[in-house]
DNA sequence: CTGTCCAGTCTTATTTTAGGACCAGTCTGA
DNA sequence: TCAGACTGGTCCTAAAATAAGACTGGACAG
């Protein structure tokens, strides 16, 4: 019998993580980010190898994260782009970004800056309230759902 | 020779995902916050192969993102709690809950939800610019570090 | 046409993971 | 107090995922 994995579980931390909780998938989709379409383009970029490429975009694309579409400088070939979905993903990216920068990176060692179109850095994340007041994670809990996994 | 993972890009992304770039890592993570510290607890919540969790926890203990603590209940054993490079992650495991919210349920399904201390739902994570204004995907791009490798 | 580029598929070797069996200290209650 | 259960692991094996590269067939440029 297969591996069920998380897929219906009820916790979507969980989910999510079925989905794209692999090192590549989210590599490639920061990478689409940054304005990358073309398989060719990920596989240099990333270092892949090609048939974990593959495999990895077939994915995406089933699950609605990235979506194939014509090549957009009008030659035959093929080109993945973002969804609404995989647009969604932004959040994720950025989330790592920030925990990586300021967790895994010594004093003095330069790493890639997210700015805004002024080339100004970008704040936090923060986790409002629904009354707009930031939240920190001893300000929150889960509630369950009825279900028994998670 | 050992292959060297991302473990040394100059892409914060990289570098976070080669940390806890997988899906045990980042549920036990999800757990902790949950208020979860011992290796049974942990076991039996998840459903992980022993074996498999006591690599993630050591692992975890090496990054500094859990440590070990004696028993809070006065007991021989062990816990392992969330330092702050841990507790960090909240928005990593936050805009992951709320990708798999809005991306990964059929209508009508349910799921456990992130609530404060009031049990109102939160809201959106937010993107802030320096001067406060929220910025989606579309209104920022990722300056490069010198190196060459992401 | 010919050679090169693009976007893959297939194969094989290596590494990782899942699932259990096993084990040594700790605690509990009869 | 000591038998049995609980805790927190280690170790083994089988199965699955991954890395690396050879190979392929259509696109395109000269």
């Amino acid at each position: 019998m297969k591996r069920t994995g998380f897929a219906e579980a009820s916790c979507p931390v969980a989910r999510a993580l079925d989905a794209i909780g692999d090192v590549w998938s989210l590599l490639i989709v920061r990478d689409a980010f940054d304005g990358l379409r073309r398989f060719g383009d990920f596989q240099k970029n990333l270092g892949i190898a090609k048939g974990m490429l593959s495999a990895r975009l077939h994915r995406l694309v089933e699950l609605g994260v990235l979506e194939p579409v014509p090549a957009s400088d009008g030659s035959a070939y093929q080109e993945y782009a973002l969804t609404k979905k995989g647009r969604d993903l932004f959040p994720v990216v950025v989330s790592l970004r920030q925990w990586g920068e300021a967790n895994l990176y010594a004093r003095g060692e330069v790493h890639s800056d997210l700015v805004d179109e002024a080339g100004q850095p970008v704040g936090k994340l923060v986790l409002p309230s629904r009354a707009g007041r930031p939240l920190t994670w001893s300000d929150t809990r889960v509630r369950k759902a009825g279900a028994r996994k998670r």
